[in-house]
DNA sequence: CGATCCGTTGAATTACGTCAATAGACGTGG
DNA sequence: CCACGTCTATTGACGTAATTCAACGGATCG
């Protein structure tokens, strides 16, 4: 659930030491502070739209969105989660290059454009900070590719619920396993892992009837043994991504 | 081919606008000069290891090499086509996140890791730059998604080539067509869009038959209509790719 | 209670992969 | 100069994983 208490002091934010402001020191903040909006947006709204004005950079603070592409036949690829500290738009550029859509409800912490590029300039640690995030995600986008390209359709579904609990700190370990909430539905999570709804349900099935995952719910999945299931991802704990 | 002769001035190498330090003025220039190597590799050499020690930060001069990541059981995807201009390894980083290889000789600009951390602290004009080429490579790496999890084999062999086209300075437009050599073998290039040799090299014998293509040589081919590639690419003109 | 949404399941189809043979390009050595 | 081996690419026959088409089931809501 969005957090609906408004946020005022930087100090209080869930995302103050993960997101693009991670590396400032007080006096910084307070020049963040001055300029950054809140805006919160229900489950299923546009946040950006490929080819349209983006005069924002923002900052995921609750909630999660999707980054997609969809072709002019309606193939769908979805080619980032956007989870809390995930950031939207880019200086230097006012058209977006993806559709953004929020998956929950969202809320963000906003720059105007303009505001955040100077303070790009003026800020050292905003500036070093987001280059971090950049290459992490740039990392993150490869790493993708090659579940995109060279995974099978069960290796798939289970890489992506591997890196949703990685990257989750919901996900609760417990002496019953990993409970894991799903942000997404099966069609979103399809447009994820390139493949039809169909193809990914089945696979959760034939996990399910394997044991190495349960449904509690359609969005809640409990994983029993987390590592059983990090080895059908292919992740074997050696050689494999980095982040 | 790569260059034979010695760059000894970055006002002469072809890469100095467009690398990561395309925005330095003369004096910064002056202390990337002072703490540049050259390195130049013969086509096939490894020039990092996914889970190696990684020193250097380095900038492709000429030449052209391929970031990929080898699955335990042989799958092999290519996440990344390096071209002139292109860099590798990462600030704050000591450890390679995937495999580098020279698809040709390739000719480097190094800087060792901590002298290239202390001019990004000290050279805001080489810090800004590196932001700007990382977005775009996110961009890129967002975009190739897209062909990964979506496109046909036929798709995927036309998008390449489009991209190649478009990236590669060297693609020719003349009466008879665009001309086009692949830095790649058939393998490689299968690697990148994740498909067999077997299936790439029947989509190339496919655009061929249809008067899409024509095979110079099997490393070099001339495009008659390049739009007309551009569609089997599924890229009409608008709403496609930014980058 | 029907309507709608979302997910699951089944059956038929197909695009791509696998296995295998062949062909061309290139280099080496007799 | 031709025989031979190697390496890369092409082509064919066949198998299969994933898609497509279609029906159905369980929620939720007016």
């Amino acid at each position: 659930m969005a957090k609906l208490t408004p946020i005022i002091a930087c100090s209080n934010c869930p995302i103050r030491h993960s997101a693009v402001c991670a590396e400032c020191d007080a006096e910084e903040l307070e020049k963040l502070a001055s300029i950054k909006t809140y805006k919160t947006v229900p489950a299923g709204a546009s946040l950006a739209e490929a080819g349209e004005r983006l005069d924002h950079f923002s900052s995921i603070v609750s909630g999660c969105a999707s980054m997609s592409r969809t072709l002019e036949d309606g193939r769908r690829q979805t080619v980032g989660l956007l989870l809390p500290s995930d950031y939207i738009g880019r200086p230097g550029r006012s058209v977006a290059a993806f559709d953004v859509e929020a998956l929950s409800d969202v809320t963000l912490c906003r720059f105007e454009r303009g505001a955040f590029e100077k303070l790009l300039r003026d800020t050292p640690h905003v500036a070093t900070r987001l280059l971090t995030m950049t290459l992490d995600e740039l990392d993150a986008a490869r790493d993708w590719a090659v579940v995109l390209g060279r995974m099978t359709a069960r290796e798939k579904v289970a890489a992506f619920l591997v890196s949703l609990v990685r990257r989750q700190a919901v996900a609760l370990p417990s002496a019953t396993g990993t409970d894991l909430h799903l942000p997404l539905s099966r069609e979103a999570i399809a447009d994820h892992l390139g493949l039809t709804i169909e193809t990914t349900s089945r696979q959760f099935t034939a996990l399910r009837k394997e044991g190495l995952i349960e449904l509690v719910s359609n969005r809640d999945i409990r994983i029993p043994d987390f590592d059983a299931l990090a080895i059908e991802a292919g992740d074997d704990g050696d050689g494999g991504p980095i982040v």
